[in-house]
DNA sequence: CTGTTAGCGCCTTCAC
DNA sequence: GTGAAGGCGCTAACAG
């Protein structure tokens, strides 16, 4: 037969009543007989109708929509992150837009445009870490849509974030070494521009201060978290002439490459070398010698934190309330040391 | 200052010069003088103008939305089908809408109608493990809104699916292992209600019966796709009296809890046993002992192939051209062996 | 070349 | 209780 859609003017031209009266009658308006209010429901479940949301969201300067832009969905770090904000949406309705940058600053930008252009109600947000340039950002302030940053966030003022308490994690792995003995502690830490990496050295450095060990400069080194690069911080750590007898990695895929690197050098893993990281992936259970231990991030968790603030925002903020003191939500999660091998 | 979002009606007023004016100006309209093309174009960088989709979308009935629902991105599989998907999407400037199913099919059918309601322009979908019914997709169909069903796809007719030509790849694992000399050759397969569980199944048997290998029912057991359905089913094969020299599994993440399992009763991986899997997942490589070979089912490209096909969908059948002869997409992306350790 | 008009589907005053 | 009218931002006939 037919095939458009029917809408509320449809059927009110077959009950020769007016629009009004039938969305009214639709939305249970008190203001309607309850004769009239009976034929339109009943007509309307008859023709199959059902409300256009993109209508009534173009009315309403509402879309239930989130962007949500990250590295990649491929590390299990992530998309945990996703799996918490989706989890969290959905009971308020909302749906995730979804944009990967792998890491590169032109598709970030171009993501954070097309989020914009379809007038998301605000966004989720954690750089690629090529991004150093952050003009895409402000683009979205002075369009008023809100951004919580999550995990990587930008080194920007006046923003949203959420982020894993590192330092305290750090604190944990090192005491955790020293407890068994090992004072040359080495780090295969981030890229330097990322805050994320900051945070580790600088967590890592004052726990050994703290411990009063000695920690010469090369005994940090660093990658840009591609195989390659891990490959080659782990070579230098091992072509030291003071081996280091434990290694904190920046995240678990750092130490898995790390780990693999070592294999090949005759080092006994956990023994000759101890390996500590950061993220805690389910995945490293299969392998025959994971890392030691591993700083538990919860993931989900953040990805749920952020989102209720987010959809806080979003909803305690009428338009331009009270301007002069807009409060900026700052939060680290505390991460947490989780020991896999205990022996 | 003020803080509305510019419109073309901001614009058309400033200038004195009608709404229409303005909006063929912006779009590079043939017929617009030079002149006020300029000035229009000045005024609108001036003022920040950016055109609102929404309108634009509302009034053209169309909304550069694909929603994507599959049970979960954690599998690296799944998480490549995203990205295939995304990167054909972006060339033609749609965006995704992102729901997991988490292989409920109650959260399925919210999903289905939370996107319906959003007006996507149409659907990849990978249904749910456990997903009988489907009259969420019916009313997709109702409603016009192209569907492509990629890699878990629903026992209908009449639909566009891709999904992988397994039975090929099952073929080269068994004659793989034949030549190797191994002949009590069993199978862990997935929940029989899955097409993809039927394919394997069949493939593994017509691959047996053209080699003339008994095929005792006791080498083919199932499991859930659960950690714990896998071990379980693990556990059986390993408790038969003519134990198998060689384990073919469901996928890599199967064949790892399998793997695992083996080793706990002392047998030697890819020695005593030998694996092969489905999937080819990166992750395998950092494994000490990874399933020898897997069955790589190009992922990402199936990404793009359902992409594809679903965008020609959208751009070749403006309405109800020919009714008459619907053609459906169904289409078998060949998989192939890939051998992991050579010796 | 440019202006006028008429919607897209819905909601929301303002009248009666 | 219900109808009429206006408008969200934009495009697209139809006129000049």
């Amino acid at each position: 037969m037919e095939s458009r859609k029917t809408t509320i003017t449809d059927i009110a031209k077959k009950l020769n009543i007016s629009k009004s009266t039938v969305s009214r009658a639709l939305s249970n308006h008190a203001s309607i007989g309850l004769r009239t209010r009976m034929r339109v429901q009943q007509l309307a479940t008859e023709l199959d109708y059902e409300p256009d949301q993109t209508a009534i969201h173009f009315k309403q300067r509402k879309k239930f929509l989130i962007g949500v832009i990250l590295p990649s969905i491929s590390l299990e770090f992530f998309s945990s992150i996703v799996s918490g904000i989706e989890d969290i949406a959905y009971k308020k309705n909302y749906t995730l837009l979804l944009g990967q940058s792998r890491d590169d600053e032109e598709r970030e930008k171009k993501i954070v445009e097309t989020m914009k252009n379809h007038r998301v109600d605000g966004m989720l947000i954690s750089i690629s870490k090529n991004t150093t340039n952050y003009e895409h950002f402000e683009l979205l302030r002075k369009n008023k849509i809100p951004i919580v940053f999550f995990d990587r966030i930008p080194n920007m003022n006046n923003i949203h974030y959420i982020a894993s308490q590192l330092e305290s994690g750090m604190k944990e792995a090192v005491n955790f070494l020293i407890k068994k003995g090992h004072k040359q502690i080495a780090l295969i830490n981030g890229p330097a521009n990322l805050p994320a990496s900051k945070e580790r050295l600088q967590g890592f450095e004052n726990a050994m201060k703290k411990n009063k060990i000695k920690l010469p400069p090369e005994m940090v080194v660093s990658s840009d978290l591609t195989k390659e690069g891990n490959i080659s911080a782990t070579q230098q750590l091992l072509h030291l002439k003071r081996r280091p007898d434990a290694i904190i990695a920046f995240n678990d895929y750092v130490a898995m490459d790390a780990i693999q690197q070592a294999k090949k050098a005759k080092v006994r893993i956990n023994k000759d070398i101890c390996f500590i990281s950061f993220a805690n992936e389910a995945i490293c259970n299969y392998m025959d010698h994971p890392p030691m231990a591993s700083i538990e991030q919860f993931p989900y968790q953040q990805g749920e934190k952020a989102t209720e603030i987010l959809l806080d925002l979003l909803e305690n903020s009428p338009s331009e309330s009270q301007e002069q003191e807009p409060h900026y939500h700052n939060i680290l999660l505390p991460s947490q040391l989780v020991v896999r091998i205990s022996k």
